[in-house]
RNA sequence: GCCGGCGUAGCUCAACGGUAGAGCACCUGUUUUGUAAACAGGCGGUUGCGGGUUCGAAUCCAGUCGCCGGCUCCA
C-alpha cells in the first residue's frame, strides 16, 4: 500500500503497487500523456518504474509549469537520442562498430564508439544518420527496460565480445548491483530476454553503399531479422517511446581515449560522436541558430574583423601580436588595475624574460614542467665546447637537468626532505648551465624580495608586474587568445607574515570582484582546488597545506557567490582560488587566479625579522586577477561581442561630416573634445562616401558614438547624435554637453553608453 | 602530442581534372550628399609549402606547415 507524496504536498494512497504512469493517470490524463519520465526520491527513473515502497514522487514532462525548458526532460530525451542515434550509426556504418560509452551532457549528447580498422565515420555519413535518427523517431518503438542477474548477464555480454561494454558492466557490478539492465528500442524478444545474442545478416554495411536504398534494405533486414528493435546495456533511464524524443541530430565527431587515458592500443581510440535532441523541432532550430551565432561573436573571428590581434605563421603557434585597437584595450585594463593596486599598496618590478636554469630548479619549476617548457637556451661557448666533447643528446639532457652537489645540500636541508635526489648530482666542471624562457615570474620576484632585508614591520611586500611567460603548449591545444604559448600575466606576489594571509587573500579577492563588476561580468564560477588524494606531485609539509586550504575556504566563503571545492586541482605548491568562465562555444577557462604558497619561501631561503629579533618565513600569495592578458580580452572580445564600452573602445568616438562642405566644423569638433578629454580616441572620417556608408562603416567597427555633423549643425554649435546598438538617428545635442557627458562616461568606466541627448 | 576535418586575393567565398573568378577592402576619377554602402575605372594570385600521378592538378595521392573540433595536458 504505497503512500505517494506528489510535489504539492497531496498524498495519493494506491492498494497496490503502481508505476509511476498510473500514478501520472490518476492525476490526469493529459499529465500522463506528456509525461517523460520520474522522479522518485529526487532519483530520475522511468515512467514504467513499479513503486511500492513510500515515496515522494514527480512527473517528469517537458516543460514546467511556468512553461520553462525542464532539464530532467531534456536529460531524458537526450539519454534516449543517444540510443538512437548510435542505433542508427550501426545501421550506417556496420554492426560492428562497438558502442562504449554515449551519457548526456549540457548541451545534448555523446556516444563514444570504436569503429574497427577500414571503417571511419565521416561528416559524409551524417545526412544518412540523420535520416535514420528521425526514421527510427517516427517509429514511435518503446524503450523497453530488462534486468538480467549479474553472472547470466555477463554471459551475455562474453558472446557479445563487446570489451567496452564489458568494462561497463565491471563498473556496475563494483557498486553492488545484483542484476545489470538492457534497454530495448523495441519490444524484447524471448532470445535477448534469454542472453541470447542475436545475428544479423550484415553484407551491406561498406560506406559507399549508403544511399536511400540500402538504408531501407539494413532497414527490412533489421525487422525480418529480428523485428524493429536494437538493445544497448545501460542503466537508464529513458523516455517511454522514441517518438516522445522531440527532434535530434548528429552535431559533430571528435575523438577521445578509452577511460580517458592516452595509449598507443588502437582499441583505445574511441569515435566520439556528439549530438543533441530537444523537445521539439523549433527548439533544435532556435539552438542551431544560436550555435551560429555564437560563432560570429568568437574572439577569433570578432578579433580580425575588427584587427584587434594577430597570429602570424612565420612569428609562431600560440604568439599574440597585439595590434594598435587591441593594445588600446590591454592598455586600458592595465591602467585600470594598476590604479587599484597603488590603492592596495603595491609597489611594482620589473624583471626580464630569461632567468638561469638553476633559478627554476630551485623553485621546482625545471624539470618538474619541462614538457611544457620552451628548450632551455645555452650560450654558444658551452655549446661549442659539449659538441666538440662528442656529448650525445641523452647526456646533454642530463646535464642540464643535473644540479650541483651545493645545490642539493641547500635545497633538501631548507626542505628537509631528499627534494633533488642523489641522481642528479653532478660535479660542477660537468654541469651544463642554460638560461629558462621564463615559464613563471615568481622566482625572479623572490629573489627581488631577498635582495633587501626585511622586516615584520613592512610585510607584506607586494611585488606586481605584467609579466609576458612563455610555455609550451601542445599544439593541439592552442586556441586564438585563450590558450597561447607567450602570454602576460597581471601578475604579483604577496610575501606576507603567516597572520596576515587571511587579509591578503581578502584583498586579492576584491581586486577580481572589481574587475569583473566593473566589466559586467556576472556570468562565472569559483573553484577552490585542493590537493588531490595520494598523489605525489605536491611538494611541502602537510600542517601548511591544511592551513593553507583552510585559508582559501574561509576567502572563498566571504566572497558571496557560491563556489566548488575541487581536490586534485591545487598547484604543485599550494591550493588556489580559480575563476572561471566560458566562451562562447561552452568552453570554460580559467581567467583570474589566488594561490597560498608555503615552499617557495623555503626553497628560496626568504625570510624577515620578527619582533622577536629572529628570521621568520614568509608565506607567499601569487595572485593575477585577470590571470592572462591575451586569455581575459579573448574573453572579453566575446563578452562584448566586439562592442567595448567607451572607456575600453580603441575608437570612441567618429565625427562624420556630411559633406566636404561640413569637414571644417568637423575637424573644430574633433579638436574641440580632444580638448576636453584628455586621450580620446576620436576621428573624423572625412572620406568621399555619401552619410549612409560613413555609417554603414563605423557601425560595422562598433564605434559606440557617431556624431553626423552638416550645415544645421555647424550653425547651432551642436552635434546630431548616433549611439552604438541604437541604429536611429538619436536627435542633436549641444557640442559642449555631448563632451561632459562623455568625459564622464569615460572617467567613470561605466560599463553602458550612456552619453544620450534624451536624458539631458 | 593523439584522432577527425579544413587551407583559393588583405577579408568573405566561388570554380572541384581542362584558360583561377566575385563582392568588400585598397588606389584614381566623377558625385557634394542628413542617418546601415552613390557611380565608373584600376591594382591585387607560383591556389599554405615542397614532392608525386596525369597530355593537363586549386581539384587526385603521400608528406610537411598551419588552422578548426575533440581528447589529453595546463605552474
Amino acid at each position: 500500500m504505497p503512500k505517494i507524496t506528489l510535489p504539492d504536498g497531496t498524498i495519493k494512497e494506491f492498494p497496490n503497487a503502481v508505476t509511476a504512469l498510473d500514478v501520472a493517470k490518476s492525476i490526469g490524463a493529459g499529465l500522463a500523456k506528456a509525461a517523460l519520465g520520474c522522479k522518485i526520491d529526487g532519483e530520475l527513473r522511468d515512467l514504467s518504474t513499479l513503486i511500492e515502497k513510500d515515496c515522494a514522487l514527480s512527473i517528469v514532462t517537458p516543460t514546467n509549469r511556468d512553461k520553462s525548458v525542464n532539464p530532467d526532460a531534456l536529460f531524458l530525451m537526450r539519454h534516449s537520442a543517444a540510443h538512437v542515434m548510435a542505433e542508427a550509426i550501426q545501421d550506417v556504418i556496420g554492426k560492428d562498430v562497438l558502442l562504449a560509452y554515449g551519457p548526456s551532457t549540457e548541451t545534448g549528447f555523446f556516444y563514444d564508439m570504436y569503429v574497427p580498422p577500414g571503417k571511419s565515420i565521416s561528416t559524409d555519413h551524417f545526412a544518412a544518420i540523420n535520416a535514420r535518427i528521425a526514421a527510427i523517431i517516427k517509429e514511435d518503438r518503446p524503450f523497453t527496460r530488462y534486468e538480467l542477474p549479474v553472472p547470466k548477464g555477463f554471459e551475455k555480454l562474453e558472446n557479445e565480445k563487446n570489451k567496452y561494454k564489458l568494462d561497463n558492466a565491471n563498473r556496475a557490478a563494483q557498486t553492488g548491483t545484483s542484476t545489470l539492465s538492457w534497454y530495448v528500442t523495441g519490444e524484447p524478444t524471448e532470445e535477448q530476454l534469454a542472453g541470447k545474442q542475436y545475428e544479423l545478416d550484415e553484407n551491406d554495411d561498406d560506406k559507399s553503399s549508403v544511399d536511400a536504398q540500402s538504408l531501407e534494405r539494413i532497414s527490412a533486414a533489421m525487422h525480418t531479422a529480428f523485428g524493429p528493435r536494437w538493445e544497448d546495456l545501460c542503466r537508464g533511464p529513458h523516455v517511454p517511446k522514441t517518438g516522445r524524443i522531440g527532434a535530434a541530430c548528429v552535431m559533430s565527431l571528435a575523438s577521445a581515449y578509452w577511460h580517458g587515458k592516452e595509449s598507443d592500443d588502437p582499441t583505445h581510440r574511441l569515435t566520439r560522436v556528439y549530438g543533441t535532441a530537444f523537445a521539439s523541432q523549433a527548439e533544435l532550430d532556435a539552438h542551431l541558430a544560436q550555435l551560429q551565432q555564437a560563432k560570429e561573436r568568437d574572439h577569433r573571428v570578432i578579433g580580425k574583423k575588427l584587427h584587434l590581434f594577430h597570429i602570424d605563421e612565420m612569428v609562431g603557434q600560440g604568439l599574440i601580436l597585439w595590434t594598435p585597437k587591441g593594445s588600446v584595450i590591454r592598455n586600458e585594463l592595465q591602467t585600470f588595475i594598476s590604479q587599484e593596486l597603488v590603492r592596495q599598496g603595491y609597489t611594482q618590478v620589473y624583471t626580464p624574460h630569461i632567468g638561469k636554469l638553476d633559478l627554476y630548479k630551485t623553485s621546482g619549476h625545471f624539470p618538474y614542467y619541462k614538457e611544457s617548457q620552451f628548450a632551455p637556451i645555452i650560450e654558444n661557448d658551452s655549446l661549442t665546447k659539449v659538441m666538440s666533447e662528442g656529448c650525445s643528446c641523452a647526456e646533454m639532457t642530463h646535464r642540464l637537468d643535473a644540479v650541483s652537489a651545493r645545490l642539493q645540500r641547500d635545497l633538501n636541508e631548507r626542505t628537509q626532505s631528499s627534494a633533488i635526489t642523489a641522481d642528479r648530482v653532478m660535479p660542477d666542471e660537468k654541469l651544463l648551465e642554460g638560461f629558462l624562457l621564463k615559464p613563471m615570474n615568481c622566482p625572479h620576484h623572490a629573489k627581488i624580495f631577498a635582495s633587501s632585508p626585511h622586516s615584520y614591520r613592512d610585510m607584506p611586500a607586494r611585488l606586481s608586474e605584467f609579466g609576458t611567460v612563455y610555455r609550451w603548449e601542445q599544439s593541439g591545444e592552442l586556441n586564438g587568445m585563450t590558450r597561447v604559448r607567450g602570454f602576460t600575466q597581471d601578475d604579483a606576489h604577496l610575501f606576507c607574515t603567516p597572520e596576515q594571509i587571511p587579509a591578503e587573500l581578502l584583498g586579492c579577492l576584491e581586486l577580481v570582484k572589481i574587475i569583473f563588476k566593473t566589466l559586467g561580468m556576472k556570468d562565472y564560477r569559483v573553484r577552490v582546488g585542493l590537493r588531490g588524494p595520494d598523489s605525489n606531485k605536491y611538494i611541502g609539509e602537510r600542517a601548511n597545506w591544511d592551513k593553507a586550504e583552510q585559508a582559501c575556504r574561509d576567502a572563498a566563503k566571504t566572497l558571496g557567490v557560491s563556489f566548488v571545492e575541487t581536490p586534485g586541482e591545487a598547484a604543485f605548491y599550494g591550493p588556489k582560488i580559480d575563476f572561471m568562465v566560458k566562451d562562447v562555444i561552452g568552453r570554460e577557462w580559467q581567467l583570474g587566479t589566488v594561490q597560498v604558497d608555503y615552499n617557495m619561501a623555503i626553497r628560496f631561503d626568504l625570510s624577515y625579522i620578527g619582533p622577536d629579533n629572529k628570521p621568520h618565513r614568509p608565506v607567499v600569495i601569487h595572485r593575477a586577477p585577470f590571470g592572462s592578458m591575451e586569455r581575459f580580452i579573448g574573453v572579453l572580445i566575446e563578452h562584448f561581442a566586439g562592442a567595448f564600452p567607451t572607456w575600453l573602445s580603441p575608437e570612441q568616438v567618429r565625427i562624420l561630416p556630411i559633406s566636404e562642405k561640413t569637414n571644417e566644423y568637423a575637424a573644430e569638433v574633433h579638436s574641440y573634445l580632444k580638448s576636453q578629454i584628455s586621450n580620446l580616441r576620436c576621428t573624423v572620417d572625412s572620406s568621399n562616401d555619401r552619410i549612409q556608408g560613413k555609417i554603414k562603416i563605423a557601425a560595422e567597427e562598433k564605434i559606440p558614438y557617431l556624431l553626423i555633423v552638416g550645415p544645421r549643425d555647424a550653425e547651432s554649435r551642436s552635434v546630431s547624435l548616433r549611439i552604438r546598438g541604437e541604429e536611429k538617428d538619436a536627435g542633436a545635442m549641444p557640442l559642449d554637453q555631448f563632451a561632459a557627458k562623455l568625459k564622464g562616461e569615460i572617467e567613470g568606466r561605466r560599463a553602458t553608453l550612456t552619453a544620450s541627448p534624451v536624458a539631458i
